[in-house]
DNA sequence: AATCGATTGAAACGCTTGTTTAATTCCGGT
DNA sequence: ACCGGAATTAAACAAGCGTTTCAATCGATT
């Protein structure tokens, strides 16, 4: 009938519109989680029709799952972290580490891709071991990794425990930004630039390890104490 | 006990289902969810019928409301934080802050209410607002004036920064701790106890701000006021 | 041009959801 | 006892959900 013969969009290519069904699965996955989320929205933001989430995918399920894999190769790629060359000192790595932390929390590449994922670790469900096994526990050997090698002799507990407090302060900026903005106020919070907190960050995860001098020990000069 | 009905309203007092309804509600909504509960399984947990949640309260979005109200006068008073003694230093004051957060963050009186109200946290919706002002912003404030007397000089972005690092430690052990056991494996982190996390998050955050020796350094000496 | 498999389309399925209606039971009061 | 309002019940409502069906369409191959 209404042999509509529009521009001539990229169908040539096998599974254009499984992509954009993916795509829009993930935006509106991660704004109203599993059960908010529609297919009918879905495909009607992807322009596919309802059958074609089940011709793609098995069932809504599966296509959360593979939604949520998507995401964290678009957005995750944590295993692309900034390497530092083989003489960097500790230090420095940590300090890498923090930024590039930071940054993701503040600012990602993907922010529907980023917040799918973290709606997923907040209450793990049915993705939580390819996102953890994936995208998070590298980051955390990492971590640790660089830890050790700042406390060479601190016990596996305490070890453990200081990596919780590193990642415990990422990760506030983004679990808890609305609270903080509700509380103290968006300007207040928003005056607060990645390069703020990660020197914040930095700052005091370093001086709780005794590499750095403490916080509100302005280093207008070059204080004592400094290591090596 | 019986007072005259001035009105002929329902009286508040009675509702003995209107209770249970409720307490049926906070425990379904913390477990699935605002759009995973469903009316008749809380009615149904509650030994209601189906009419009732329209009965006492309007529909299901005040019922939810009225569950995270009810949720954090249960689990939360967070008004009843210990009060330091006026006399105690700023040091002590922030050690008992921490001691009461990382508890409650541990193992709450009411584990499906703390539930409830993190997720109305984790994102911010139908009954932010009453949960923020009335629960978390007094702890904001207390804990501010705590860190505002350990650093008088400091600006107020690091001051609230510092305040957010304190608060993501704590923070950590109860939104993360589901990834955090999928990572490094449910012993390893069930091992850490409410007086190991107290002890190291206190240390951590003095450390950090100077007023204890740094993580990993054992206190070989005596500190003043040095504790076991 | 005809054919075949892959893809899409519109409609309906069965079911569950939140909400409402109307009838019923319960209980206290002048 | 009667009566009236409060509380509870069963049944049904319309709407939306995920899923399925089957025919129509498209693209490439023969």
């Amino acid at each position: 009938m209404a042999r509509a013969k529009p521009e001539p969009t990229i169908e040539a290519e096998d599974g254009a519109s499984r992509d954009r069904l993916l795509a829009a699965a993930q935006e509106a996955f991660a704004e109203h989680g599993f059960d908010g989320a529609t297919v009918r929205g879905i495909c009607a933001a992807a322009g596919a029709n309802v059958a074609a989430v089940n011709y793609y995918f098995r069932d809504k399920e599966t296509l959360y799952v593979e939604a949520v894999k998507a995401a964290h190769v678009c957005a995750g790629r944590m295993d692309t972290m900034p390497v530092p060359p083989p003489g960097t000192p500790p230090v420095e790595k940590l300090r890498g580490f923090v930024r590039e932390m930071v940054s993701r929390m503040h600012a990602p590449a993907s922010t529907s891709a980023m917040k799918l994922m973290m709606r997923e670790m907040a209450d793990p469900g049915r993705a939580a071991h390819v996102v953890v096994t994936e995208f998070i526990q590298p980051v955390a050997f990492a971590l640790r990794g660089i830890l050790r090698e700042l406390l060479p002799d601190l016990d596996e507990h305490r070890l453990l425990m200081t990596g919780f407090s590193v990642m415990g302060q990422c990760l506030f900026y983004r679990q808890n930004r609305p609270v903080a903005e509700l509380i103290f106020g968006k300007s207040e919070v928003d005056a607060l630039t990645v390069e703020m907190v990660t020197d914040h960050v930095v700052r005091f995860t370093l001086a709780a390890l005794g590499h750095a001098p403490p916080v509100g020990a302005e280093p207008r000069a070059k204080k004592p104490g400094g290591k090596r």
